[in-house]
RNA sequence: GGCCCCGUCGUCUAGCGGCCUAGGACGCCGCCCUCUCAAGGCGGUAGCGCCGGUUCGAAUCCGGUCGGGGCUACCA
């Protein structure tokens, strides 16, 4: 296979080379996640080479750490640093930008216009209709408030061949003359985008179908520029519930959110990547090494993927359960003891024990789907008391209960061996004596101890927890219940 | 409005003219296991949008229709 490659390059084939090009307004969205992967593994597969370009034109909306955000957040999916070319930022290449829309003015293939936006919308009517080339012969020199418009075909028609979607086809006639670059100056997104890929010899541009409508614009600059365009490949917008494009107003869509709430890299990659395709088999979780042998650009379902956080929980649960015990411990360590990012645990940073919670590790691990969820359950190990959950206070503690934690106390204080089995025993001796299953006996001293109905199981908790903070536990119950 | 894209269980998908009585996964429901909750095991629920055509045969090909979405800036 390398072979062929290096032969197809000897023989003039063209190396390919893709490029991810975000641009820094905000939090990285999990359908830019997708599209860098996407590219990323193509990339791989051909032998050639991922350039991440950073479009940073929008000064008023740019931001350096969303910079820094984008790529800490590849870095985290496994794109990571170094191991790309790049990243290079739009902002850097301003002259080469300015020198091609010269060029096209030049070449008699743009034309400066002085229409106002109201002007334009007024002659169109109600409906926008397209720029009507009002400027197109008026000779006009470059000057303040004028626009640079491109001079689009008349008749004919703009072919898009693409990997995805076949060769969707639009009449130029439809096309308007667009803005490249602006009144002061400035190239729009539509040029400057362009500019780059010509300059960065990108053979396969891979993004999402929303800019499908802008390929023939951007073709025909690429034809007037005179390089062959590359080959395209529109991947489908990835919606909400709703059917909507993920937007980041209305949408969960920070992939450092995720990270935050305690996903694993691997699973978030593996889902994301599952959005449109399958691996072979009737299989959807797989090593990434499987992705990246079968994963075929052409076959992406065209159709638009809902963004399921539950599957993502429920891959995400799989993934934890797979992680050999150390690693688990090591991946639940931001939440234990707080990061920058992360929320930080509820109890004293001193009071943290990693001993109590390597015990525990292995019964918690089953029983979470995020990294974030280890919190509520061991949280009654290392607070001063429980974090009582008045709900499930009021499910427990009903008639029986006081009496039943006061023979509990009693037969626990008195234990040889305070270990799980004991503690098990001797609760069950005592449900017993009161005509009561373990099932029920066992809720009052859970609340009592842990704060909630639910949690690790019961035995091996107090058996960590260690007499005194039990039995302590179990005091200070009784005594609210004797309150009220 | 115009242009473009899309259409298999609720969701993500397998399916490339007979192997489909449409498979898997998530979700949901039930049972088992069980100190709670999970995990695990077993079982169940549910789909080819619609109408025509092509064909001996269509989820698969064609046309239409309906429905959904995207774009429609001197944003990217």
């Amino acid at each position: 296979m390398a072979d062929r490659r290096a032969a197809n390059r000897r023989l003039g084939g063209v190396t390919v080379r893709v490029r991810f090009a975000p641009s820094p307004t905000g939090m990285f969205h999990v359908g830019g996640a997708r599209s860098a992967l996407q590219n990323w593994i193509y990339a791989k597969q051909q032998g050639g080479t991922f350039v991440l370009r950073v479009e940073d034109t929008d000064a008023a909306r740019n931001r350096p750490e969303w910079t820094e955000g984008i790529l800490a957040a590849l870095d985290w999916i496994g794109i990571t640093r170094g191991s790309y070319e790049g990243p290079y930022f739009q902002s850097a290449n301003a002259g080469e930008h300015r020198a091609a829309a010269a060029k096209l003015h030049a070449a008699g293939r743009a034309y400066y216009c002085d229409c106002t936006r109201e002007a334009v919308q007024a002659r169109s009517g109600s409906q926008y209709q397209g720029y009507d080339g009002h400027c197109r012969d008026r000779g006009l020199t470059p000057g303040p408030g004028r626009a640079l418009r491109f001079r689009t075909p008349d008749e004919g028609q703009t072919v898009v061949v693409d990997l995805i979607r076949g060769e969707p086809t639009f009449d130029n006639r439809l096309i308007e003359d667009f803005v490249i670059a602006r009144g002061d100056g400035s190239p729009v997104f539509l040029l400057a985008n362009v500019v780059d890929d010509v300059t960065m010899s990108i053979t396969h541009v891979i993004r999402a179908e929303e800019h499908l409508p802008n390929t023939p614009k951007q073709q025909l600059l690429w034809a007037a520029l005179g390089v062959k365009p590359p080959v395209w490949a529109h991947v489908p917008v990835v919606v909400n519930e709703k059917r909507q494009k993920l937007s980041k107003r209305r949408d969960k869509v920070a992939l450092e959110a995720y990270r935050d709430e305690g996903y694993l890299a691997d699973a978030m990659r593996n889902y994301l990547m599952l959005l449109g395709w399958a691996p072979s088999g009737d299989r959807e979780i797989v090593p990434w090494s499987v992705v990246e042998a079968e994963f075929r650009l052409a076959e992406v379902n065209p159709s638009p993927a809902f963004f399921d956080e539950k599957k993502l929980r429920a891959f995400n649960g799989e993934y934890i359960r797979a992680l050999p015990a150390p690693e688990f411990v090591a991946a639940c360590q931001p939440w234990l003891t707080g990061t920058a990012t992360v929320e930080p645990p509820p109890w004293r940073p001193a009071d943290f024990d990693a001993a109590v919670f390597q015990a525990v590790a292995p019964l918690v691990q089953t029983r979470i789907a995020v990294l974030s969820e280890v919190v509520p359950n061991v949280d009654f190990l290392f607070l001063p008391e429980p974090a009582t959950d008045e709900a499930a206070w009021a499910k427990a503690m009903k008639e029986g209960a006081a009496d039943l934690l006061a023979a509990a106390e009693e037969a626990y204080a008195a234990l040889r061996s305070w270990d799980a089995e004991a503690l098990k025993g001797a609760l069950e001796e005592v449900g017993t004596q009161r005509g009561l299953k373990l099932g029920k006996a066992q809720a009052p001293v859970r609340v009592a101890v842990t704060g909630r109905t639910v949690g690790l199981p019961l035995f091996e908790s107090m058996e960590v927890l260690g007499r005194e903070r039990t039995l302590a536990r179990l005091r200070t119950a009784r005594s609210r219940l004797a309150g009220a």
